[in-house]
DNA sequence: ACAGATTCTGGACTAGGTCAAGAACTTGGC
DNA sequence: GCCAAGTTCTTGACCTAGTCCAGAATCTGT
């Protein structure tokens, strides 16, 4: 398959993908690109996007795709409690998420607390924790009417 | 259905159902009791321990009734991402969650920064603000070999 | 004890996601 | 440029947690 060698911006994602030893498809820029224009989108989203741009895309790509995106650190999964699964390429700088408890509208924020705030549990139980991850629910102006 | 009168917690339990203006059915102590005794259940393990108190209990009247205790407040649902949603019974205290990546182990921990951790936001997009989630992600002393 | 409100049962259904196997594509070495 | 090997994509079946519905059973205040 033909990739878009005139956009330089799937020119950068492919730099980005064989950095972490990832074989370049379109399906995965693509993928990526549908993220960047709309962070904290569902699987869903993302093929509807995906298959607007390429035509089609089957959904165990889509799936295979997104695990590989997370495993390597190129995207994150978030998942607010009854939530479906969501992705956005903003990673490694920990920051946090506001939702919506009436329409799962969601904002990024950084934290209140300095730069690894919470990071530290009062007794780790042995743990070896890598993330403190801080959800903050409430309502959106719209939904407080 | 005959409940078990002459169990002092369960009559305790009974009071508090009635404080929030619902029925005390069999059913709804047997699910209060189940969680008594295991923090962080699913809402299958509490079924399971329901009907082997009881001899059985439908599916639909486990969720009904869990649903109904989460809005009274009674219980707390958590949901940590990729896990299916568990129950609590330590309500009101705003404590936090420590899970293990690889086995799901989960530890209720006190907050590292005072009382009301992480509560403001830096930029509350006008959000309402009713609750700061936190979870700790880790590997448990288990899962780290 | 009764009427009305609430709750329980059983069964069908849905959504989000996973599994498996074979076809198609990408890549590095020639 | 071409080919083999390895990786990725497609198709379609499947799974699980949870929800919806309607009718039967149970609980409560009077």
């Amino acid at each position: 398959m033909i990739l878009f060698v005139n956009d330089s911006n799937a020119v950068d994602l492919a730099d980005k993908l064989r950095d972490q030893g990832l074989q370049v498809t379109a399906q995965r820029i693509a993928v990526m690109e549908a993220l960047a224009g709309n962070p904290h989108a569902t699987a869903e989203d993302i093929t509807e996007t995906v298959r607007n741009k390429l035509g089609s895309i089957s959904r165990q790509a889509v799936y295979d795709t997104l695990g590989v995106f997370v495993e390597k650190n190129l995207l994150r999964r978030i998942q607010p409690a009854g939530s479906v699964a969501r992705y956005e390429d903003r990673v490694g700088d920990n920051h946090h998420h506001l939702v919506c408890r009436g329409c799962d509208l969601m904002y990024d924020i950084d934290c209140a607390v300095g730069a690894t705030p919470c990071l530290t549990a009062d007794d780790d139980h042995g743990f070896l924790i890598d993330e403190a991850e801080v959800v903050h629910w409430g309502l959106c102006p719209a939904c407080q009417t």
